[in-house]
DNA sequence: AACATTAGCGGACACATGTCCGCTTGGCAA
DNA sequence: TTGCCAAGCGGACATGTGTCCGCTAATGTT
């Protein structure tokens, strides 16, 4: 995303200029919140922002879709990554960079990587948010061209599968857990021997 | 549940008879209102069982353990055929057929899969419970001794990877997409070609 | 039996989520 | 400009979770 793309982000068509503003008021006051702690709520939030509940979830429904907002940016860059790293390396290794790279959202940003999940399972069928299955995907698809990658999985089944990134806590352990998890996770990619 | 069942479940040793008595009038209430809607809220069935808030929580803390102790009976069983299915088949089979018979209960018995993972995690090192990780342990030690699992996974991580169990939404594709994820999973167990 | 100790009770609280709806006001048409 | 009216507002509500703490009464002791 550049500057030259437009607009501040979160604008939207067609939108009344006060609900444009608390629009922007509400990411504001999202993105201090969140920045000093991952699981401010909702309510907490519009106080912060100094509007009402209603405002709130008629702006964004779910915390997740907050979250998103919020962290469109990133987002954005997430999904950007896959065509790179699927043009510059073996889909095995582009793969589980690329899911290193999730995870990393999921200890630095928190609640990122869980909204990811949740807005990618129950809105598949939404653009907005199709681009990130479609870059999971593209990874997935340049390993079945090489052969590298089984053919019976798809991003959705992916995403159960790495499931444990945004359920495993965050200690010291967590490096190691995640990465060994991601280790066995590739694993059961590899085509069968007899397939 | 029958009258003639025998002894209640559930009593504890050192607990005053009235608190003995609520204990079952809760788990009394919670079987029926779990029955009906496996949602049932916590307030809900205290009410039911005509108790406070408080005495609620007292006797369990969460709803996982409220769970827990309503389908003490299948977790025991459930912890008992481990060692059955070692006895009798190649490790990977016992493995996988152990968790298909989990991730049924995660069909059937609303919330007792969840409620497995949670207490799991949370309690490791809780006498109560830990007999399911034993569980799972046993299976895994069985297919490393027989050479056909790795060595590097613990019933922690095989829990972490199985995760989707309860998160993977009921419908028509449940069962195939369970199986596959699950075929999935067991295939990572497998040792490296190089190990 | 009377008493002291303290386990246990249970409802009030603090706080969360998500919904509903009467009031306000931005933006267009005349 | 004025005035209309639907888009939008925002707080009260309904409901849920989990905690706290003053009161009650079960149990062991004398």
């Amino acid at each position: 995303m550049t500057a030259s793309d437009g607009p501040a982000q979160g604008e939207r068509p067609g939108l009344r200029a006060d609900a444009a503003l608390n629009r922007q008021r509400i990411l504001a006051a999202a993105r201090e919140a969140l920045a000093l702690s991952g699981d401010a709520s909702m309510q907490s939030i519009a106080k912060r922002a100094g509007i009402g509940q209603g405002t709130m979830y008629r702006h964004f429904a779910t915390r997740e879709a907050l979250i998103l907002a919020v962290h469109r940016k990133d987002v954005q860059e997430l999904v950007e990554a896959a065509p790179k790293l699927v043009a510059s390396r073996p889909a095995p290794i582009a793969l589980r960079e690329w899911f290193d790279r999730l995870a990393s959202y999921g200890r630095v940003k928190h609640g990122l990587a869980g909204a990811l999940y949740s807005v990618m399972r129950e809105t598949l069928a939404d653009e907005g948010y199709a681009s990130i299955v479609d870059a999971i995907t593209l990874l997935l698809n340049a390993g079945k061209q090489a052969g590298t990658v089984r053919q019976d999985i798809d991003a959705e089944e992916m995403l159960l599968l790495v499931g444990f990134l945004w359920r495993i806590e965050y200690d010291e352990q967590w490096e190691a857990r995640t990465s060994h998890l991601l280790d066995l996770v590739m694993d059961s990619l590899r085509p069968k021997a007899t397939e």
